[in-house]
DNA sequence: CGTACGTTTGATCTTTCTCAATAATGGTGG
DNA sequence: CCACCATTATTGAGAAAGATCAAACGTACG
């Protein structure tokens, strides 16, 4: 919706001030980072598990998202991301990733040399706080994930991560949240949901026959988002959004 | 195994300098909080979901854990504690908090006034950098829980459980790797694995005619660490012990 | 126009759940 | 110390959700 960008890193400003708002300062300290924009295939990984992180990535444009690996190579994709979001946060300070990071679709990304960043997330004022905040947030959709897995069957299980992903493209004013482009294939959905993609694709059949999503190629629309968010037992409440954003996802 | 504590909080400093070393000085900051003990009974809630908690409570004796249902009253344990952990990182600087907190035996806790402690987390030194470490390696358990629930089988997935729990206790020095007091009822067990108490006893039974666990009442130990490990598709990197515990697991 | 990738469908199999009952255990009051 | 009660653990039988295997179908794109 929004205007172009000035600045790629306004996007992070944008994402910090979500849950904690920035001051002029702090904003003038991210943007002035040093950055360089880098343009990223579908697939590629920016992280990978074991890796010693120099650099921490910003994404500005397309989607990425976080998994792991078993032993005999299940994978489980762990989060979503979406442009704003710092995709290396997760390493500050840690030597070795402990996950892989990969683009989901094609997109951009500001680098940002991790030590630069470290010394925001340790500044003054309120950058540290609006960082760490970012991450409790973090953890505490990672916590909703265990919950969706753990304990909700495939059909709510696949509404309620179609809606977390809704409401955080429109929480970020990145879409309007009844229609949006969801650019997973059904064995990345999947890989984030617990399932396996033959099943996937009969539960967004069902979906779609009960008239709660509409398909066409890889874009998703929600022709009756109230009761999808029933189907899903969404309640944003983890996501921690200011009330302004829950309201318009209440309708 | 060690000595009386001349100070609850001496837990803590244990707790944040297994990933950032601490100094003189963080020391003293942590030691000179104001708090008050408090002793809980098994069962008894810390935080509600909803809550806007004050104090922010370390728990010093006995075990917690989080949790939260689902629409329809299922319910998923997503993280376990031991002493030394904060239990209220979570909601600093966060209004509502978005599950529960909930102890797993008797126990006691320091409370501290959640103001307080956010001055620590933005304040100077290492502390701001140790807190916000400890945040993100308790991410990195979320992630490595939600691989175990989504992509292990049963058997794997509880191995899985006992190795973290025996490998955390060890990192903290609160009990040796070959046996341990595991405080769970099967249901909880069930609840943290996103399985049923019927399928957890039988999976139980399983691991114990295979010879990989012993139980005796609440009290489990490991007659085979090594191979534990193997069916448990265990491997530490996620939690970042320091080298020299990641060797001792490793025996 | 052919190849690669993703989707859809059917048939069958397995793991895990559900329901139901019985046995241990632990704690309590007398 | 004992009887009683509430939890928790254990077992069996049957049902179901979701997995697996295999094949066909589409679609994008070089």
């Amino acid at each position: 919706m929004s205007d172009r960008q000035s600045h790629p890193l306004e996007l992070l400003c944008r994402k910090l001030a979500t849950h904690h708002p920035l001051s002029r300062q702090d904003e003038a300290a991210v943007l002035a980072l040093p950055y360089k924009l880098r343009t990223m295939e579908a697939q590629s990984y920016l992280v990978r598990e074991g890796d010693r992180p120099e650099i921490c990535a910003v994404l500005i444009a397309g989607y990425a998202f976080r998994h792991k690996l078993t032993g005999d190579g299940a994978r489980q994709i762990v989060s979503l991301h979406i442009p704003g979001e710092a995709l290396d946060f997760q390493n500050l300070f840690l030597a070795e990733a402990d996950h892989n990071v990969q683009m989901l679709t094609r997109g951009q990304v500001a680098e940002v040399h991790m030590a630069d960043m470290e010394k925001l997330a340790l500044g003054p004022a309120g950058l540290g706080q609006a960082i760490l905040i970012a991450n409790l947030v973090e953890a505490s959709i990672f916590r909703e994930w265990t919950l969706n897995i753990g304990r909700r069957d495939s059909r709510s299980r696949i509404a309620h991560l179609l809606c977390e992903f809704a409401a955080r493209l429109t929480a970020q004013e990145l879409q309007e949240e009844a229609h949006f482009e969801l650019p997973m294939t059904q064995e990345q959905l999947a890989d984030a949901t617990g399932l396996t993609p033959v099943h996937v694709n009969r539960v967004l059949k069902g979906l779609q026959a009960e008239g709660l999503i509409a398909r066409n190629r890889r874009s998703i629309s929600f022709p009756d988002w109230r009761r999808l968010r029933e189907v899903a037992d969404f309640n944003s409440r983890y996501l921690h959004l200011a009330s302004g954003t829950r309201e318009r996802l209440a309708h």
